[in-house]
DNA sequence: CAGTGGTCTAGACCACTAC
DNA sequence: TAGTGGTCTAGACCACTGA
């Protein structure tokens, strides 16, 4: 039935094993490198990777001179996805739907150049988009393109593919930062997304880097109650 | 100034800037272990362990007997960290100030049981606790929790320990579920947080496992405008 | 088939920590 | 000072991919 797996993956397991079950708990001191590879047989090299990994995922604490120890999860960090509106309606099997209601050029203000790195004045394309599941706003996209990192972006069909992936294609992202807040619809956005102003929505800001520099700046605004954002992870 | 750096870090640096700079772009194939052996005049082990980290941040995909390519970026993923409300706030400068609204013991509803993995009408723990920052609300904190995990709940004195710190101590963390929404104020949430009722909260649920079990559920409240998730990756 | 990555070893030297 | 982890080497054998 199963592979036989790499030796360090052994290792893994068993300090993992122990970790679960409580044999060791946080703070505990594992054994050393020393004391595993002479219980299981293997290279000093093998068990630091084994080692070396768990730390990678936040399990372990390493410290030289004194020892690996299980680590305080204190911070509850786990890997946050944001996937294409598009990919993500796709997997629950449900339609979905954009209307591009606004897309043009403008020259830009103060805050919009800030967003994209530019100088303020600089020509910057614009898009607002709504996007549906089964018929219903779930997404409300509004984004500023640098025109230098992606020229013909305003002559997309975004009805076919969405600017996420569009974008992904002519310009390589190589960063991004986010935040999530929450925030009471504007008179536009509920207006777009079918609801009263005030009525609380999940807000994601990103900006997106490409090689290039700031390739795009986008506002994604979600009525709270159709959209969550969840998570997990697992010692 | 800058500390020598192990090779392996070298050779990472390397890589990355080609990819930060655009000289190898999304799909392209990196240069072999070979080569890399040959022009940085290190082991392959050095070189291997370079590309494996790599991978394990998610900017390359390796795949054997092929090559090492750059890795598409398109889900965007970072790690999004969840902390403790004392430690958040002290690290910003801030003062924190927890009251607790309420505290006992019931029997669970059949919500409630599930939310701890437990029997309709087990005897459980539950708590209601007000963060302030500089004197503001910033988080409603009402809590759930298994007695089988953490039998002195109730006695401790979380003006001076948050209900994170206590359980974390008592009770080893190996797993969690949360989830991320936006929701409007319940008559009770804005009577506590000083808001009205419907203000945008930023809502975060919270289910902790440790080797015993689920120990709690926990649902956190914040005022929309005065919490935010941040987050960023980076080629 | 030649080239790639996946794993592993048995050493080595070093920096750091705790006693 | 003895034990710890941090790094590194120069080999090795294997499984896999592509021409």
């Amino acid at each position: 039935m199963a592979d036989i797996e790499p030796r360090y993956v052994l290792v893994q397991s068993h300090l993992r094993d122990g970790i679960k079950s409580g044999q060791w708990t946080v703070g505990d001191r594992l054994p050393s490198e020393a004391e595993l590879v002479a219980q299981f047989g293997v290279s000093r090299m093998t068990v630091n990777r084994a080692l070396r990994e768990l730390e990678q995922e936040g399990l372990v604490r390493r410290q030289q001179g004194a020892g690996s120890f299980v680590a305080p999860l204190e911070r509850v960090a786990s890997t946050l996805v944001i996937r294409d509106i598009h990919e993500e309606i796709a997997a629950r099997g449900h339609r979905h739907e954009a209307e591009p209601l606004q897309m043009g050029e403008r020259r830009a203000r103060r805050q919009e150049a800030e967003r994209l790195g530019l100088e303020t004045g600089a020509r910057i394309f614009h898009s607002r988009i709504l996007h549906r599941e089964n018929g219903l706003p779930l997404q409300l996209e509004e984004r500023l393109v640098n025109p230098a990192c992606a020229p013909d972006y305003l002559q997309q069909d975004f009805r076919r593919i969405t600017p996420t992936a569009y974008l992904l294609q002519v310009a390589p992202l190589t960063g991004a930062d986010y935040q999530i807040e929450a925030v009471g619809a504007s008179v536009e956005d509920a207006a777009a997304l079918g609801l009263q102003a005030g009525d609380p929505c999940l807000v994601i800001e990103r900006r997106s880097r490409s090689p290039a520099g700031t390739v795009t700046w986008v506002r994604l605004v979600h009525p709270g109650q159709r959209h969550l954002l969840k998570g997990s992870f697992e010692a």
